[in-house]
DNA sequence: AAAATTATTATGTTATACTTAATAATCAAA
DNA sequence: TTTGATTATTAAGTATAACATAATAATTTT
């Protein structure tokens, strides 16, 4: 277990402030100690003294760590090093509204990517009762595949769906941490160019590839199906 | 922009203490004053009066909203609003050692959705030059492609330029904080199986592919070049 | 008008005291 | 002796007040 190699709160890496300067040596001295997950650390007022600060200090470096899922503090019992969550963080920042124009961009390819790229997963996890069941999420669906509808909440729920099925935790927080900003893209204007009303794979023809397909043609059906989405990114 | 519908630091969504209170309340003064990047809010002793508060509690709800990357705090010229960088956050809290066993995988399974996926960008993107400096990182590498050699070191120049070629910054800098992980997870005992010393596609096979094929056949190409690993995942 | 000096300001830091909730210790009842 | 209620203790949470520091603005000097 290494904690160091962190950089401080400001971007460059020297220390500009004493919380800097303590945060890091807090992360030091779990190191040297080896401390764990569940051990506990000194209380506030020893850490103090020990590392020659005022508590406020100590708490304000505490609190960052806290922040970032690194420690948890109870009264009474003090405070203990935590496993942490990076995604659950992750997931406070997601403010699409505060995010540049060029990184909603970024992520927005970023779906596309994994969604092309989970094809091996699927098939290697995928059971006749999920296809059952996305079958029945796309039964709604209009068959005229030449029209581009665009349904939100089915669309959540169809490739939610398929996040699911890789078994994948982290990728499947993943996704429900973009969601809010999949919406957002889709509602801003960042998407400049018309939806082309061209031939595209529709949510049923990717439940027909999982059923009778293999990865490859998984992954090229799901880059059919984002056809549209990339002619309007590039 | 909006910035409600946030969770309090604490697991349970009521806010358990006061500093939970008031960094929701904070979050709600921003939104109801229609605040922006740049934009500059009251400073600490104002928000304490005006929210009948501590100026320490204020400073407790004002740090995590600035670990999260939401403010900025200069002396004399206060606090204001920022462009989080959610990525950011995220690189501090990858400690490998700290991640449970389950987590680990996961990231390794994404990993390899994410460089299957990026055949579509790789192609839109790429130069003579891109192709030409990949050759160059590959020179060294054994024509037998039978034999898996695995060079820490130029594994990471090659993907790595992979990633950069994508153009896409979220991109890259998600596989740059996920370095770290990839090789504690080599380096670990969770990928079980014995390397199987079977065909695959190397680096220089994958340049190939990127010079002569399309992205079709680079997914392809790319998912049998990670056979090894699924071979050992799954 | 430009440069050097001083004053001001808002965050950063310290110190101290008080509040609160969780735990431990104590004691009374069965 | 065990059980249950009561009290004490502890460590984090909160509140004040004061000082330090660095960045800016205002002033004076050249």
């Amino acid at each position: 277990m290494d904690y160091t190699g962190m950089q401080s709160e400001s971007k460059s890496n020297e220390p500009n402030t004493l919380v800097d300067k303590i945060e890091a040596d807090l992360l030091d001295y779990f190191n040297t100690h080896r401390l764990k997950a569940g051990d506990a650390i000194p209380k506030e007022v020893e850490l103090a003294t020990q590392l020659g600060v005022s508590r406020t200090v100590i708490r304000e470096a505490m609190l960052r760590l806290r922040t970032r899922g690194l420690i948890e503090s109870k009264k009474k019992r003090g405070t203990i090093i935590t496993y942490p969550d990076p995604l659950a963080l992750l997931e406070k920042s997601m403010y699409p509204g505060i995010l540049n124009d060029e990184t909603l961009r970024d992520i927005f390819e970023l779906r596309m990517v994994l969604e092309i790229g989970m094809g091996d997963l699927l098939f290697e996890r995928i059971t006749q009762a999920d296809i059952d069941e996305l079958y029945a999420i796309v039964a709604d669906e209009p068959i005229n595949t030449q029209e581009m509808v665009f349904d939100a909440d089915q669309e959540v729920r169809f490739h939610g769906k398929l996040y699911d099925i890789t078994g994948n935790e982290t990728l499947r927080r993943f996704q429900r941490m973009l969601l809010p900003i999949f919406k957002y893209v889709h509602e801003s204007g960042l998407l400049k160019k018309p939806i082309q009303h061209k031939k595209f794979v529709s949510h049923r023809g990717l439940v027909d590839v999982l059923q009778h397909g293999n990865p490859e043609t998984f992954r090229n059906a799901m880059r059919n199906h984002f056809e549209n989405h990339f002619q309007r990114l590039f």
